[in-house]
RNA sequence: GGAGGGGUGGCAGAGCGGUUGAAUGCGCUUGUCUUGAAAACAAGUAUGGCGGUAACGUCAUCGCAGGUUCGAAUCCUGUCCCCUCCGCCA
């Protein structure tokens, strides 16, 4: 959520702030609910601590209250009901107001509208646009990728891997994991993949985007898209003790999208699919800090691309492109020969104080000061089915195997994929 | 699924209709003492809203939401969560 002290104090900034993404702010609405809000709370107020004081004064007496006073206290509760209920309406507009405005940009988010505008960085060294067969043909053919089991199982976009196409992946997911806690330091977590609408509104998931999402209604518990979701909710509510940040978070889980504002797109292999394995790294931060640490974490998600030997490069999306939470992304994307493009294997945001604002997750700068609120950053490091597509590409030979980078056969005990 | 028990400040733990935002202990911060430390002693130590330049004032919060009452942490209803036992099951 945006601040509302934030708006209210300069209106403008914030509009132009978001103009910036293509949205138009309802801020008038905004400050007209604040002040009305701030009114309601002055009259309660007034009421309430006349009641406090008469009550008290029984109280300390020892004595039966007189009868004009049961008369006028209770007036005066009746009064205190009438407005607490128009400022519960009030804070529920305003609530359901704020909560489906996306953050806003940096100032250094380039401008533009659409994907057409975002930069690109840096590009790896010996970049090859290399083109070869595509991963829907190469795996079928190896049988490591059942595209027509995932469907017959679960249906369109849904896939299943075998044999060593299997293993593949779970060597890329133990390896990432590995880099991550024993290189860059994260902590491992292996959080619940349903979760409260609570801890959904609170990464911003809800309410905006539940067309996205799957939800069991007999539990009200919603699948994660994201392990951002969780890690981000493991906070909720909270407030850090000092010196515990930065905290660094790392989760290999499933993330489940309906994918329904893409149908249409990336409808071939497994690009783009209903559930899929990613690797996501989650930090909490001061504010201070979450520049460099969101360059911190794109070199670490561009370091695990480096070893695997891909071709990648880095764009920063504009004002335009970027998530709903977001207040600045940095996309990696990889090579792809078969598909011959270049597949988005990682994201990564800053959130600023965003999602904290909606969680209520809080931390204190030392002992005695008083709260607030952390950055959050995530990234993906990395997403699996599109970097097992570019290793598969990647590593095909002229034979028809796939030689697999040497960084995995630690993990998968072999160094190449051939026909049975 | 059946039967019970419980959710109070950073933690432990009182309170069960009236100066209780909340005893007491621990922890933490500051000070006194000490060459230093420990111990001892003293003071302080929740979060948020509203008003105020500030000092400060005021309101709310004892899982959450309602209700009863002049007055609720205390009584009532609902709900969420936790624990114990039984059943079922990976």
């Amino acid at each position: 959520m945006i601040s509302l002290e934030q708006i209210v104090r300069d209106p403008e900034k914030f509009r132009a702030a978001l103009v910036r993404r293509g949205e138009t702010p309802p801020i008038e609405r905004i400050i007209e609910l604040d002040s009305r809000r701030k009114e309601l709370i002055q009259a309660v107020d007034v009421d309430r601590a006349n009641r406090n004081k008469v009550s008290k004064a029984i109280g300390d007496e020892k004595r039966k209250p007189m009868p004009e006073e049961i008369v006028e206290m209770r007036e005066t509760g009746d009064r205190i009901k009438a407005i607490q209920a128009d400022l519960a309406g009030v804070l529920e507009e305003l609530n359901a107001t704020l909560l489906p405005i996306p953050n806003a940009p940096l100032d250094d988010v380039p401008d533009g509208l659409d994907e057409e505008s975002n930069i690109v960085i840096r590009t790896s060294e010996g970049l090859t646009e290399t083109h070869g067969n595509a991963h829907w043909d190469v795996a079928t053919e190896l049988d490591i990728l059942d595209l027509e089991a995932g469907a017959s199982i679960a249906g369109a976009r849904f896939y299943v891997l075998k044999g060593k196409g299997a293993k593949l992946q779970r060597a890329l997911a133990s390896w990432m994991l590995d880099i991550q806690t024993e290189v860059h330091g994260y902590t491992e977590i292996d959080p619940p993949l349903l979760v409260r609408g609570e801890t959904m509104t609170g990464s911003g998931n809800l309410p905006k985007f539940k067309d996205n999402l799957y939800r069991d209604d007999d539990s009200d518990l919603w699948l994660v898209p994201t392990a951002e979701v969780a890690l981000n909710g493991l906070h909720q509510g909270q407030i850090i003790d000092p010196d515990k940040l930065p905290l660094k978070y790392v989760a290999q889980t499933p993330s489940f999208r309906k994918e329904q504002t893409s149908a249409g797109r990336d409808v071939r292999g497994i690009k783009r699919v209903h559930q899929f394995e990613k690797v996501e790294m989650f930090r909490y931060v001061e504010p201070e800090t979450s520049d460099e640490m969101l360059e911190e974490m794109l070199g670490e998600a561009e370091s695990l691309c480096a070893r695997l030997g891909l071709t990648y490069r880095v764009l920063q999306l504009c004002a335009g492109d970027i998530g709903f939470q977001s207040a600045k992304t940095y996309d990696i994307e990889v090579w792809s020969p078969g598909c011959a493009e270049w597949l988005e294997v990682s994201s990564i945001s800053t959130c600023t104080d965003f999602q904290a604002r909606r969680n209520g997750t809080r931390y204190r700068p030392e002992v005695g000061a008083s709260t607030k609120l952390p950055h959050t950053l995530n990234g993906s490091g990395l997403a699996l089915p599109r970097i097992w597509i570019a290793v598969i590409e990647n590593g095909l030979q002229e034979d028809g195997t796939i030689v697999i980078p040497e960084v995995l056969v630690p993990y998968t005990g072999w160094d190449r994929i051939e026909a049975n």
